[in-house]
DNA sequence: AAGACGAAAGTGGTTGA
DNA sequence: TCAACAACTTTCGTCTT
């Protein structure tokens, strides 16, 4: 996160930050320079270092999913008038009706995302501070000017694929595609710029986070889960998982536990859940028996079902 | 007949010159 | 900007249950 040191308008180093709004504000010329700002850090630290205050974000609580946020610039409160002299009305005037038609724009933009954000949130049950986060992100891009050229719609997946990656609850971007109707490489194509553009950190996700859902998608019981699990932290450690694609791994252990435990699902039914395909299935599956020497343990199951 | 397996060719994305 | 490359998919024929 950069944060702007003079004003990009009249160059004075008058910067006064407005914590109530969360802006920042140049004293000398009254342009807005960072509103709405945002952290990306997932612990909140100090906002700035200048007071030092503990825990201090943005005073107000806010919600990033009215499109307002009930945090809207207003240029020209009658308190701020009187802290310029007259001379600089004219001026003043002038940038409260830019400003005006600025945030307008944005603002009838952002109502429109966030409603389309929300229908989309709720097709795919993600919690609300998923939907939180994606809505902050989404309104960071506009005010950025990353939606230019890009349709609203493929943003508002991508913000909210990049979301779902940060909670740690990752949806495929095949679901997504689903739930927005946007082609998959093109979220994913935006999910990359504005992650990008706008320096979110990503971890990889994790095959783990994907178990739990395909496993109650497939009806297994918590201990075929659970051993899934465990075959993936092997597998893990063998490191049969780097650059592979995490849902292929994760399906792969859910295929093996559930033989294991005698729950047998066809490779197409797993498949199926965690959008890969069989072969790819057989490829890991075949990986794991490999390394993992797990063929006694299948073997037994076998014999008790005789 | 359905599922599992594997080979071969094709696709979209990343990387490095 | 282009070519090499790895992961994954599609398709299809064969084997197993």
């Amino acid at each position: 996160m950069h944060y702007v040191k003079k004003c990009p308008e009249c160059a004075g180093i008058n910067l006064f930050l407005n914590r109530e709004k969360g802006e920042v504000i140049c004293k000398d010329c009254g342009l807005v320079i960072e509103d709405k700002m945002v952290e990306f850090d997932q612990e909140w630290g100090e906002f700035d270092s200048e007071t030092g205050e503990k825990k201090g974000r943005t005073g107000a609580p806010m919600t990033y999913t009215q499109y307002d946020q009930g945090l809207g610039t207003e240029v020209g409160q009658k308190a701020d008038l009187y802290s310029f002299g007259a001379k600089d009305r004219n001026k003043f005037f002038r940038l409260r009706k830019w400003q005006y038609r600025i945030s307008t724009a944005i603002e009838r933009n952002l109502k429109l995302a966030l409603a389309e954000l929300k229908r989309v949130s709720s097709y795919l049950k993600l919690p609300k501070s998923v939907e939180e986060e994606a809505a902050r992100i989404y309104t960071l891009a506009v005010q950025r000017g990353l939606v230019r050229g890009r349709s609203m719609e493929s943003v508002v997946a991508g913000a909210l694929y990049a979301s779902c990656r940060r909670h740690e609850v990752p949806r495929t971007l095949d679901e997504l595609s689903e739930a927005s109707g946007i082609e998959k490489k093109e979220i994913g194509r935006t999910y990359r710029f504005i992650t990008r553009e706008l320096g979110i950190s990503i971890l990889p996700s994790n095959p783990a986070d994907y178990i739990a859902r395909f496993a109650s998608s497939l009806k297994l019981s918590a201990e075929t889960q659970s051993k899934a699990v465990e075959i993936l932290e092997k597998a893990q450690k063998a490191e049969l998982t780097s650059g592979r694609g995490p849902t292929g791994i994760a399906a792969a252990s859910l295929y093996v536990s559930a033989l294991i435990h005698g729950e047998k699902r066809t490779q197409r039914e797993v498949a199926d859940v965690a959008g890969v395909t069989e072969v790819t299935i057989r490829n890991r599956y075949k990986e794991l028996l490999d390394e993992l020497s797990l063929e006694k343990e299948i073997r037994k199951t076998k014999k008790k079902k005789k």
